[in-house]
DNA sequence: CACCTATTTAGAAATCTATCTAAATAGTAT
DNA sequence: ATACTATTTAGATAGATTTCTAAATAGGTG
């Protein structure tokens, strides 16, 4: 939802596992989940962090929900940080 | 220190509001502190973690302590979110 | 409908974080 | 040496985060 929740949100390297995993394509609950050593109810904690930063979207069909990658909000990441750095290319934030 | 460092420092605000300060110049740590609501114990905790990432660096001159942006660790940063977009520009990290 | 599968929600425990006050360090200057 | 200034370290506490187990939802299927 803001900014401040993405910074968050990528603060776990859980969540940025997840994102890796989902750059290969969308991927159920289920399938992430089998990826960690931890409970499902756990990583769906995880989903929901994310998915509250906007670094994420779902999508019900079935009986399953599947997660994608949200890129714009990884682009307002980079220009905060282009703008640390001093590439003035676009304004000030937070 | 790590990776992980970097993203953990960059969840705080107060942290990031240090960052951007610092794109300024160097400042002591007094200045830094002088900018916030805390005491200065609790601004130099902030200054130990941007320090532990990597962020920042530090120069004793006499009784003062400047601090300054340290930009290669914020570079890294902003490859591991290109790698993420897809921009397979440089390798895979963590 | 009764049941099974996929996932989330609720509640609790353990750990981590941000903040404060008080004390310690260290360099300056008198 | 004593005192002053700048900053950090230590110890404590309130609040946030991560994780678990158990229970609740919700959508298919026999």
């Amino acid at each position: 939802m803001a900014f401040e929740d993405t910074f968050k949100a990528l603060s776990d390297p859980v969540r940025r596992r997840i994102l890796t995993l989902l750059k290969g394509g969308m991927m159920s609950a289920g399938d992430i989940a089998s990826n960690f050593d931890m409970t499902g109810a756990t990583v769906s904690y995880h989903l929901s962090v994310l998915k509250k930063a906007d670094l994420i979207y779902e999508k019900k069909e079935k009986n399953f929900i599947y997660y994608g990658l949200n890129m714009t909000v990884v682009e307002e990441m980079m220009l905060w940080l282009s703008d640390l750095k001093g590439d003035s290319t676009d304004d000030k934030q937070e």
